[in-house]
DNA sequence: ATATATTACTTGCAAAATGCAATTAACTAG
DNA sequence: CTAGTTAATTGCATTTTGCAAGTAATATAT
């Protein structure tokens, strides 16, 4: 039996890491959290800002915050939707669509890189592994509940 | 050719929350990234500051105002060393050892429970999964390099 | 319909975290 | 012995964080 807690310590560590470096896109600087959140926002249809909150687990103050900033970079826009007049949709403008696609390419190269030292059987079989421990995490009771 | 990054994205934000949840031991708060400290000072036999500053690929600056928190809190002892008096040794205190092993213990409790939604071929399949990722990303030339 | 409660989001702090530049002390090399 | 490194600390100044409190809009109850 091995250490479990181990594998993924190391795991998220470097994956945490990997976010941190690859968020620089020419002139603009984004850091961690802001990634994700546009990494959200793209995903997600019309979302509010609850729901992009909610879905990376982070405080609404400190979200609320972080939107203004991403504003003020002109990276998302935040349009008052018209059934509910006290929420915000929140949206990508062109240039955060860029930036968002941007990371998400270099992302996805590193892991094209990261996975060509696999045979095609080992890739095969560590991504289905990745999904299979997705959905069981999202079967769990313990922890994650208010996440995704 | 499913999008790589969207299946790593949810990991390891499942797992960074999890990582958040699971610090609080009795009357001692800990945060996510003191945790982190305290794992690797754990595992490490006789570290330098320098060392487990950089194994977590963390500030030097931070890491030293971190480590002076974690002593605050006698979680954490630094000891000069006898061979080279630049240098501090860092251990964990009794106290430390058992907030770090309690920490461990709910973390690999939380990811049995995980496991335990998967047979007995999933469980193994996953795990070797996960090992060959990690084997892979330390080869990878892209990112992590100073890391582990 | 109108008073009450909820909800979505924003601000006011005050604490914590971050990182660059500069400092101190100790070691190493020429 | 002097000059250059290295390990660690401190001085800012900025950013991030989150609770408490506030505003405005919607939903619910009487």
């Amino acid at each position: 039996m091995e250490n479990k807690r181990e594998l993924f310590q190391v795991l998220t560590r470097r994956f945490g890491l990997l976010n941190k470096n690859c968020c620089s896109i020419g002139a603009v600087d984004i850091s961690s959290v802001q990634s994700h959140i546009l990494y959200e926002i793209d995903k997600q249809t019309s979302p509010s800002m609850q729901q992009v909150a909610e879905s990376i687990a982070m405080d609404i103050t400190t979200f609320s915050r972080q939107i203004q900033t991403l504003i003020k970079m002109e990276l998302v826009k935040k349009t008052p939707s018209s059934a509910d007049k006290r929420v915000y949709i929140l949206s990508l403008t062109v240039q955060g669509k860029f930036v968002a696609t941007t990371i998400d390419e270099s992302m996805n190269a590193y892991l094209e890189e990261v996975f060509s030292h696999m045979n095609e059987f080992e890739r095969e079989t560590v991504i289905r592994s990745i999904k299979l421990l997705n959905q069981a995490m999202s079967k769990s009771s313990v922890c994650c509940t208010p996440l995704l």
